[in-house]
DNA sequence: CTCATTCTTGAGCGATCATTCAAGTTGATT
DNA sequence: AATCAACTTGAATGATCGCTCAAGAATGAG
């Protein structure tokens, strides 16, 4: 009996994110929602609420995405911690998503303000990620493929500082071809890890 | 004859770029300006001509400054590779500063667009501090601190990394004693490398 | 067809944005 | 005291911000 919707719900969803992604939440006005997911302010608010609101379903499927091909990589490797080697070299292949840095990261910095909304999202994101990366690594410890002196959790930030920089130093306007150095020269730096 | 100026150029602009370091560009509006020069619209104006002018401004004093520290904290080791060493640990301290992070790598991110007016500058201050790191690794290795198959270029981009990682991942809610293992642990590694 | 339900529209809201400029204030010089 | 240049003020500008809501359009059921 009802009028059919004209887009899902996850479509929207989708374009929103690519939007804020580029261009950050407080760069990216309504008017630019409108033209990028083609509807009217009335239909956003009826679907998302609010402009925030929308912002955080975008981070969450953002995020999402970024623990899926997570566990794709690891999943595609034996060892746990050539798992995670892998996945350092994938970011090599960064340069032609929507935006080279991570888009928590990107939040992280525009909220520098602790009492702004998504802020505390962005935390808990970054601190599944880099939980993660320290189980794998615990994994990669306990059947001794690194040394047993060395701490998970203070690898798994490291890991963290190293995909955190890496991304985001691919943000600046330089060749691909020190990216990939770049890439390869971390890569090597965990691969000698192992023992 | 004039009417004595009730703000120097040098202190508002130590203030405006207080607040453009910690809320970004877009975020910090002239509302927030004029409370913290404690200026009205009028004075900023004729003063710095336009919002995105002072911003610039701001940045490059911004840049100034950290590579007058850099060479300040390089200047006091003898050694090369020590000296940038030193700088890295130096950032540890970074926490009770305006921000952690970088402002030109927050800069860098919000305004991802090329086209974005102070983009260029942001790329050139970066590139500089890239150089510089480079410049100093050459050194190290002419003076045989490090390998001669070493390239000097890859390891500055390498440390710059490095650096943009850390002060990015400390602009996250964790404790000092995770900041201070992850310098300690970077700082190592550098220092792995002199033979 | 009529109706009820769901979805979409877009004009318009008050607030805030960066910016301008005519008027006011100040202080040294005459 | 009068003058004038330098500096500051703050009201006002048009644009844009996120957001609302009454009205319109489209569908399936009766």
């Amino acid at each position: 009996m009802p009028r059919t919707a004209v887009h899902t719900r996850q479509e929207s969803l989708e374009k929103a994110l690519e939007l804020f992604w580029r261009q950050g939440f407080g760069a990216t006005s309504l008017k630019d929602l409108e033209g990028a997911l083609d509807m009217r302010p009335g239909s956003i608010y009826a679907t998302f609420g609010s402009k925030e609101n929308l912002f955080r379903e975008a981070l969450d499927r953002y995020a999402e995405r970024a623990m899926a091909e997570l566990e794709r990589v690891m999943a595609a490797e034996k060892s746990p911690l050539g798992g995670l080697v892998a996945y350092v070299r994938l970011l090599g292949g960064v340069r032609d998503q929507t935006c080279q840095a991570c888009m928590l990261v990107k939040s992280l910095l525009e909220f520098g303000e602790r009492e702004q909304a998504a802020r505390p999202r962005v935390e808990a994101l970054l601190a599944r990620m880099e939980r993660r990366f320290s189980e794998r690594l615990a994994e990669a410890r306990s059947v001794g493929e690194i040394s047993a002196d060395l701490d998970p959790e203070r690898l798994g930030r490291r890991l963290q500082v190293d995909v955190i920089g890496l991304r985001t130093y691919a943000q600046r306007d330089v060749d691909d071809r020190a990216i990939r150095e770049l890439v390869e020269d971390i890569a090597r730096e965990w691969e000698r890890l192992r023992q």
